[in-house]
This record gives structure tokens, C-alpha cells and sequence, in this order.
DNA sequence: CTAACTGCAAACCATTTGCATCATT
DNA sequence: AATGATGCAAATGGTTTGCAGTTAG
């Protein structure tokens, strides 16, 4: 299954930070720490890539946090969202919401394969730019944007026909983080 | 309820020509039409603003389709996208997907309050070349994209804390269509 | 006539919640 | 001790599906 690689001092420093975060969340909110929630913390940190509450669970349980729970996982994700540890990836395509981690991580945004479902990050300044000047227009204070672009990727255009691949739901399809430029 | 206000001869044949469009596509596909389906398509090309599927039978049933049910709206919904009829509306929050018609309309993104739930349309040339440039740069070819921002609104801004209002989930906010500029 | 469409109820599935019990502060 | 956190199972709620009967082409 996925791969907790091995500790890279800096990861492991970057990791801690991370926990040091969620702790200030849970005691701004009288809430306690317990090594579960850390569990949970530390794999969503270590995460490479996408993934689903599910797969967290899994990757948990290969770590040899035995019992860790869907529900807790549903529980916690709120607080590490808080704690800018992770953030929801994708617009979710019926099956549920994918996250990564976010924590000293810049913000981006995705490029969606329609064909083979191939992701691509990509970071734009000239694109936050203009949503904020787009939201100041219009009066709004920017917290947050949505942004995801869908086409065929290269690949998918020289091989293909103009239709998606048939019965290809819940395809958990294969991810290339970052991109050329 | 919803209102099917008087029928303004202009929107009346809108209305006609994309029943005409939904016709095309099911041509192709040796699909039938009938009138549920031109019923369903009918109420989803008169909606004004934003609904969801539940909302589309409501209003159905108010217009005296007795037995429009709901398996049939869902059923329907991926061809009355196909013939370009109606398109989701805004990434969903939770409770489930919003749509909005589409037919013989611009393209338009959404900025949405996380505060009162406003949501205004607004519409970029320049970020939709944008879109299209980095899309190409990736080597995609741009089929659909999905752009929301949030933020708060100045109603909010002005009157509130910074936190949006607790226990407010599925509210059915308001919209105002089109806005400033 | 045959293949599609429709209503209805049951099935699905991601996510949420209630509760009794365990752990942190 | 007191308040949260957790496992587990049951509840939710939007969306999908199987089936038997109806209808369009």
C-alpha cells in the first residue's frame, strides 16, 4: 500500500510543526490532544498525494495504528482543515472529497484529465490576482477560491477518440504533481 | 412556489428551441422524447436561478405534472446537460448538486458569502483567456472549468463578526443574479 | 411490435451521530 | 474527577438501480 518513505530529518521537522499547529487549534478550543488524533495528524502530513478518508484509514492501519476509525478520521478532519494541515483537493465527482496536504505548502490549483483522469497542479500569480481584483469588485473579501480546469490531456488527445473511456467511474486515477514551467 | 410566470413569447420559443436541441440528442443516441422528459426539460429551461433536483419536481408538480418523480429528473439530468440545457451551478457544499439552465446563456462564474450564502454571478473575458493559456500549457485542451470563489459580502462584512453565523447549514441563500459592471 | 421510459421501492455509499466506554488534562 | 475522544453501529440523505408495466417510434 502507500509508502510512509523514510523519515527525511526535514519532513519529520515539518511534520512536527504541523502537530505543534493542531495543538494550538485544540487548546484554542479547550479540545485535547490523544495519540489517535496524532496518528491521524501525522499520516495526513506524511500523505503523498491525493487521498480519501478511506485511504487515510488504510494507510493508518499499514502504519500500525490498528484501530483507527472512519468515523474518527470524519471527526478530525475538520479540526486539521482548521489547522491548515489539509485542505479538500479536487471538486468531488460523486464519490467523495479528496484532500492533501497543505501545511507549508503553496496554494494551487488543478488541471483535470476528462479522458484518463491525469491531475496536474499548477500555480498562476496572475490568476490570483485577478480573483481578488474579481471578489473586491463585487465587495467581497477573498477567503477562499475553487478553481479547476477540465480537458484532455495531451496523451489522451493523440490516442483518443472524443469521448471518455466507458464505465471508467471511481477511477482513482494516477496523479503528476507538479508540472513543467 | 416557484413561479411559472407569464410566458413572454421570446422565452416561450427559447424554450422551444432547446426542447428542439434536447430532440437532437436523443435523435443521435435512438433515445425517445416523451412528455415527462420534455415536461422536465421545459421546467429546468424556466427556472429562474438556481435549483435542485428536488426543487425541479416541486415546481413540476405545482405546474400540474402530477407524477414527476424524482428518479425520472435524475435520470434525465446527464442528457438535458448533454444538449447543453442546464450545467451544475455552484461546487456543493454537502447537500447535494445545484444547477442552473444554461441554454442560450453565457458562461458565468460565482462568487458566494460565506457568510449569508449570497451568491453573485459574474463573468472575466481575461480570466477566461487565462484559463484557456494555462490549460494549453499543460498541453490540455479545455473542456470545462469549475471557478468559485468565497469570500464575505459587504452586508456581512459591514454587520458582522468574523466567524460565519453558527448552525446555518443547507440554507437555501439567496441569489442575486447578475451584479455591478 | 420492440426498445425506451416511468414509477416505485430497495439499494448504495459517503458522511454523521448516539451512546457507552476509555483517555487526557 | 471532569470533559473530551473513540469505536461501533445505526441513522442520514442524496443519488442510483432493478423491476414490472406503459408508451413512443
Amino acid at each position: 500500500m502507500g509508502g510512509d518513505r523514510r523519515g527525511s530529518a526535514a519532513k519529520e521537522q515539518a511534520i512536527a510543526r504541523g502537530l505543534d499547529r493542531l495543538r494550538e487549534v485544540l487548546r484554542a478550543r479547550n479540545l485535547k490532544m490523544s495519540s489517535v488524533r496524532e496518528a491521524i495528524a501525522r499520516a495526513a502530513l506524511a500523505y503523498e498525494g491525493h487521498f480519501r478518508v478511506d485511504d487515510l484509514v488504510r494507510y493508518l492501519h499499514a502504519s500500525g495504528v490498528r484501530e483507527a476509525h472512519m468515523a474518527t478520521v470524519y471527526r478530525s478532519l475538520p479540526l486539521m482543515i482548521e489547522a491548515g494541515l489539509i485542505q479538500p483537493a479536487l471538486v468531488p465527482n460523486g464519490d467523495g472529497q479528496v484532500y492533501e496536504a497543505s501545511f507549508e505548502r503553496e496554494r494551487h490549483d488543478h488541471l483535470r484529465c476528462t479522458g484518463c483522469g491525469l491531475v496536474v497542479e499548477y500555480k498562476s500569480e496572475t490568476l490570483e490576482a485577478l480573483q481578488r481584483e474579481i471578489a473586491a469588485r463585487h465587495g467581497f473579501e477573498l477567503e477562499e477560491q475553487v478553481h479547476e480546469l477540465r480537458g484532455r490531456c495531451r496523451k489522451c488527445r493523440r490516442a483518443g477518440a472524443s469521448t471518455p473511456p466507458p464505465g471508467s467511474r471511481r477511477s482513482r486515477a494516477r496523479t503528476a504533481e507538479r508540472s513543467p514551467r
